[in-house]
DNA sequence: GATGAATGAGGGTTCATTCAT
DNA sequence: GATGAATGAACCCTCATTCAT
């Protein structure tokens, strides 16, 4: 029942399956792919994929779960005497880079289904976006209080930079050709624009 | 041919046929509706669609021509000796206002099916994304040439402010409590972080 | 919604299907038989069936439904001057003569279907057996009371003839040679029995 | 090769099986039972089954075995000089109580299969009916030459008594709540009827 | 003999689309 | 143009059976 050589050999299986699974997607989309696809690929019978998964959603779910437990596993919370500028810089740095590594046809596939599947979208909350923020939140909120932050409301703002990562990978996997040519200055140019604004100072 | 009551009789049943579509995208979403559906909610035969829409694809895409009219009608170049900050408080109110008033369950389901369906996608780009960073771009660019502001990147500033408000609707549409609770005060707490920024100037 | 035509029409095709699938399962049984099977004998095309039919089993209720309706019809209630010789030959030449007509492969197939399906099982009960043991019922307990019948428990014997009647259909159906053979004489001899048993009296 | 000890090996893991079939098969009918199911609830794995039994449907044919052998293990043929009364309280009596005793929900799984596969029909036939009515209409036949009983047909008289157990069985195993509550009664009410009819006698 | 993962044929059902009326 | 019955390809999933270990 928990014989570590048959949960291995099961594991691979499952990597298997989830590998062609992310493949087809990433090529045809969730919808478009069907089963078949998906165990020609892995060259395996239908069948086979339905003792691992419990149906076809199940397999999107454990994309996902692979995506977070890559995401979940490089993070670390900030240093509290970390500055703010190298603070912002990894806040940004990380997501992007992150899924720079991936495979972003498949993210955006992943993406799509999240903001139509109901189960998807809360794991997504749950699972990645409350645990992501959470220590950023404490983080500028202390430096709010030392008084070495001037920011008004830190929830909606954190919010906010979140989303715009967010958008900004939405846009990376939808095409954007700017984005997609600029994509290593990024971390910099928006680090910049967080600290120090696009208004002149005297 | 091109009688203008015919005409006025073909655009009433296409509005019929998309306000019915959208009605129905937005309650279940876009796969999971059938033609049935909205041929029921629209009280018309199946096959009238057909008369009217090529297919099943092209109804979203009719929806997201609405929408784009609807967007597009609204934008006015901002003048050229508009200062910063209205500019900066415009280009974010606009969008986030422009969809507030319409249906977020809609705007969501139409984005999951942007990502993963070419030719909505790129439409977007050519016919909204493009349209509207156009002109944010030659201002900016004309504010850095006069020195009122300072920013490395213009392009890829705007693309990056673009993507925020972006994903700030995603989010929006997904649900996102925080946001959903202080939609109202988000333009200013951004125009306030992208004109300042969140460090202590002194 | 009730245009008499369409109504027309709609029975016709139903009844089209009712009758390939009557056939095919009389010939292969419920269970092996696929709606492709059905439709083909019927010269239509797979889905039609499901525009007339919720699903496989609905048609074995249709099937039901028409017994139940040719049965049903062919009942009169005995009037209460009937003499006991009369009224049980035709209580039991009823049954048996309503069914011979029909396909008896087909009746053996819904009789095993009823054994296991509970709708069809309850609406024989309600709708066939019920109404017919009431009146016999009724009518025997009054020759009890004036004397001219010797009945214990007749709730419980009108209970026995009528299984009598259901299993001596169940072993034609299975193709028992002695009752194949007999089945005419069947009335007769079963009404001797029941009047007057078998015992010598004197 | 016929090692005595391997055969109750054999056997008994053969008993656990068809244990196993008959009581899923009780609670789920034959068609919705998987391998699976009878493989789980014997505690074994579903390729074992298939060590000892040839495909699903020969685990009915060996429910029917076990049936088979209580069925006729408990018949004795009746003893010439046995008086009528007590020959058909014997004839009724007994197969009413060696069902009672078992599982009805099992028996109406087997009936119900009966009906519809070949062979299970046929041994129904020819290893219980037949040589539970062949002493019973030698029997029958006897007293009637003896002048002690009226039967117009023996052979098609016996028939129709063991129909009605059959349909009695039947009716009581589809859930008649007559029939359930007065079970113990009908031997006794059905012996009288046999033997004396209805008709009132002068 | 026991296992249970792998198989893959097969089936019920859905639904976008067509087209005769 | 409007209808909606008919179509049939396609898909997800089940499950009896096999067989390598």
């Amino acid at each position: 029942m928990t014989d570590p050589i048959q949960q291995q050999l099961i594991n691979a299986r499952k990597k298997q399956i989830l590998d062609a699974a992310a493949a087809v997607f990433a090529e045809k989309g969730f919808h478009p792919t069907t089963i078949r696809d998906i165990a020609k690929h892995a060259g395996i019978a239908d069948g086979t994929i339905y003792n691992y998964f419990e149906n076809k959603s199940m397999l999107l779910i454990g994309i996902f779960e692979q995506m977070r437990e890559t995401i979940i596993a490089q993070q670390v919370p900030p240093p509290a005497d970390l500055d703010a500028k190298s603070f912002v810089q990894a806040f940004l740095q990380h997501p992007l880079n992150a899924l720079k590594a991936d495979n972003f046809a498949l993210i955006r596939i992943v993406l799509a289904e999240m903001m139509v599947n109901d189960e998807l979208r809360i794991r997504y909350h749950q699972q990645i976006l409350e645990p992501t923020l959470a220590p950023a939140e404490a983080y500028l909120q202390e430096q709010v209080n030392q008084g070495k932050l001037h920011i008004a409301d830190v929830k909606l703002t954190v919010r906010a930079l979140a989303s715009m990562i967010m958008g900004l990978i939405l846009e990376y996997t939808m095409g954007d050709d700017t984005l997609i040519d600029q994509w290593d200055q990024l971390p910099a140019t928006l680090a910049n624009l967080i600290l120090y604004g696009i208004k002149d100072k005297k």
